[in-house]
DNA sequence: ACTTCTCTCTACCAATTGGTAGAGGATCGT
DNA sequence: ACGATCCTCTACCAATTGGTAGAGAGAAGT
């Protein structure tokens, strides 16, 4: 068997929860998609709560590896932000129900937030001590880490997953689209961060 | 009476689905928290979409105002540019609910999007024209409008609503932390925009 | 007094929800 | 051959869901 019927129901899961959201989503209609019985997916996992839980840790941990890669080769600078921005990028061409579960997941009132914070907490200490790290070495215009970080984090992620309010500003999704994005998103990130 | 029952429902379930969201939301619960029964909301509203169409129509002129009276006294260049973002955040403050509705109506799939860009799509295309112009005349750094657009709207909008990413990031989120935050955001997009 | 209109209620419903209990079929080591 | 384990199933269940039907109270106009 290619893929394990619990790697399949994670995988529908998370694009179900990441696109409908939580509330929206029902075991039923998952286990039809997946051409399974409901009790199927209760076998694997004990509640609901438990398969959300499930998706948000390895979700995490696959966010967590793009960033980990990216940081290994720290090429510094602000070549060091475009490669990470083009490497979130690509995750949300290739995976967007990945970046429209974490917008569930820090949606207030979200039970799983600390579950999430728990992974992710480690690269925004790392990404906040890059910044200040080549603030000091003028490498990029001084300011505070992490409301600059808070920022950077809201651009990114608005522009890569916003694709309703792109398609009701007449913006094409395309793929070109993308590109499109991703580049004048670039620019204008360079624009905030270059140095005086 | 001071507020219609028409008027609490409204208001009940602008923060209801603001916050929980649209599946989440319960007619029964929002009944109870009203201190009324599910029928008498039914008897405003012939369904719970309706009742969503509705709060979106109201939130969407509420913030198309917001837009208009800036506009109104279009004092130019970044200065517009910081009026409008300190606008919304007041609204962000004040009414966290209307932007976390936005959120709600422009995730991926809802069916009311076309009806809030109705909506917005004149402030859209008014705020475009606003930096073509801005750009032309030379007082903002020259780039696709719309795409700026789409940075500006993105990075607005997150630092403003998310208040879990901020906790998650040791944020503080009090009253002050908000002014700080937008501070700092004004300064963010200062950089990005100024002309070289 | 009577009708009409506005509003909120009780009573009810079919469908769907997440979840439990346990049967039955494979496949395995023995 | 035989139990054990793994997996998927049928059969249910109580609770909640959005929504319908219609009673009844009150005010207002006639």
């Amino acid at each position: 068997m290619a893929e394990s019927t619990r790697e399949r129901i994670l995988d529908a899961a998370l694009r179900a929860f990441g696109t409908e959201g939580f509330a929206a989503t029902s075991l039923d209609a998952l286990a039809t998609e997946l051409g399974i019985r409901k009790q199927t997916i209760l076998y694997y996992f004990p509640s609901k709560q438990a398969i959300f839980e499930a998706v948000v840790d390895r979700a995490a941990s696959d966010l967590v590896k793009v960033f980990e890669e990216q940081a290994a080769r720290d090429i510094g600078g602000l070549d060091q932000v475009e490669a990470i921005v083009k490497r979130v990028f690509r995750l949300a061409v290739r995976r967007p129900q990945l970046l429209g579960l974490i917008r569930e997941v820090t949606r207030p009132g979200s039970l799983s937030i600390d579950r999430l914070s728990a992974h992710t907490a480690p690269i925004f200490d790392r990404a906040r001590d890059f910044l200040q790290r080549e603030m000091d070495a003028g490498r990029m215009r001084p300011s505070d880490p992490e409301m600059l970080l808070l920022s950077l984090y809201s651009t990114v992620v608005g522009v890569a997953t916003e694709l309703e309010v792109q398609r009701a500003m007449g913006i094409s999704d395309s793929l070109r689209g993308a590109v499109a994005r991703r580049q004048e998103l670039i620019r204008f990130l360079r624009a905030a961060l270059e140095p005086v």
